[in-house]
DNA sequence: TAGATTGTTAATCGATTAACAATC
DNA sequence: TAGATTGTTAATCGATTAACAATC
């Protein structure tokens, strides 16, 4: 098989059809058809079967594929198997919510740290784990082997958490806040904007 | 100026490019080069310039783009220039993170209803909205003119959730829950996958 | 003027889709 | 067997990129 990197593209729609297949197993189903994934994937049926058919033959014609075997191949694509480790910075209403949430824990990362600037909220519990000091980034980030940094803060506050979490060494940061962040070169931000998605899906629907 | 459909594509990146200029606008800067541009949006800033010259000329050489000039249009161009209301199930944690932040309406959205199913919320008042029982929402959406909802409540609630919205005429459903959500023709559901995203920045990181 | 950046072209590459034989 | 769905082909279309003249 070639090992080649995956277009950006691929490594997109195979992300989102592991999202939708955990969920799938969660709900107790065992096969899936190209056209019922393509369904909640938004994505054409016969894109997904050139996507996997790049890979191998993981499916049976007439039945569709297995879940719980396509988890396990589309993991494998994707080297990421493993656990990964990230740190959570706010806990505010929206920290909290990630911090209780298993969207993350259910395709195997795990909130190692939680951090906030409230001296109020430094100590407390959330979600199993103390709320620390971000001056205490550094440490941890090293300690946990902590990779993926997600911002839960105010856009006032969003640059200079971004910062820490990259002077420690974290690549990968995945931005809530509104505020427009500058990477270096190496660092990946992402930053979720809902209201671009929804002026998108509004688009469609106005015209 | 032709009025065709946009690609799908095309429409992707205008509200990214939309998105991107409010927050550029805030923070007070009132000129953008498509390479600026580029960094934030991660698209190339030839496609950019391309996706804008198809439907003027917007800019000046040497220069850049006019913030407020370039939102006026693009805003234009998506039909987006209103007013939209919205409706918000569910005000736990993340209920009220939404209610509470303006990425939502920075860009014209206004939440104009906030509903739970919860007794203990119910007539709460959250970001100057009182929280209604479900009950309500066939005729809050009738008379607030509703056209999204936003779906904060937990994935054992989140599709029946959808289903009174869907039955009350909403035509757009923005779902913050690991549920898969079934729906009908001319219904959109927009799933926020976080995950799936997450694992898709951590493929090109560790390959 | 000199430097910067747009608007546009041309060439390439990947995405998309319909269609259908293979086969469970 | 009959129905369903995969794997794969072929053809088209949009995305992507480098390059550069135009011009602010």
């Amino acid at each position: 098989m070639a090992e080649k990197r995956l277009t950006l593209g691929v490594a997109a729609r195979l992300s989102r059809y592991l999202q939708i297949l955990t969920q799938t197993r969660k709900s107790g189903r065992s096969t899936i058809s190209s056209r019922v994934l393509s369904e909640y994937a938004n994505v054409n049926p016969t894109q997904i079967r050139r996507d996997l058919s790049a890979f191998g033959k993981f499916g049976k014609r007439g039945v569709g594929y297995d879940v719980d075997y396509l988890i396990t191949r589309i993991k494998d694509i994707l080297h990421t198997a493993g656990q990964h480790n990230i740190a959570l910075l706010g806990c505010g209403n929206l920290g909290t919510a990630i911090a209780s949430s298993d969207v993350f824990v259910d395709h195997g990362f795990r909130i190692e740290a939680v951090f906030d600037l409230d001296p109020a909220r430094i100590g407390q519990r959330i979600g199993g784990l103390t709320v620390q000091h971000p001056s205490e980034i550094p440490e941890t980030v090293a300690e946990r082997d902590i990779i993926v940094g997600v911002l839960a803060v105010p856009a006032s506050a969003a640059s200079s958490a971004a910062k820490s979490l990259i002077d420690s060494g974290v690549r990968i940061i995945f931005n809530y806040s509104e505020a427009l962040l500058d990477a270096p070169p190496g660092v990946t931000v992402h930053s979720m904007s809902p209201a671009g998605e929804l002026l998108y899906a509004l688009y469609f629907y106005l015209s």
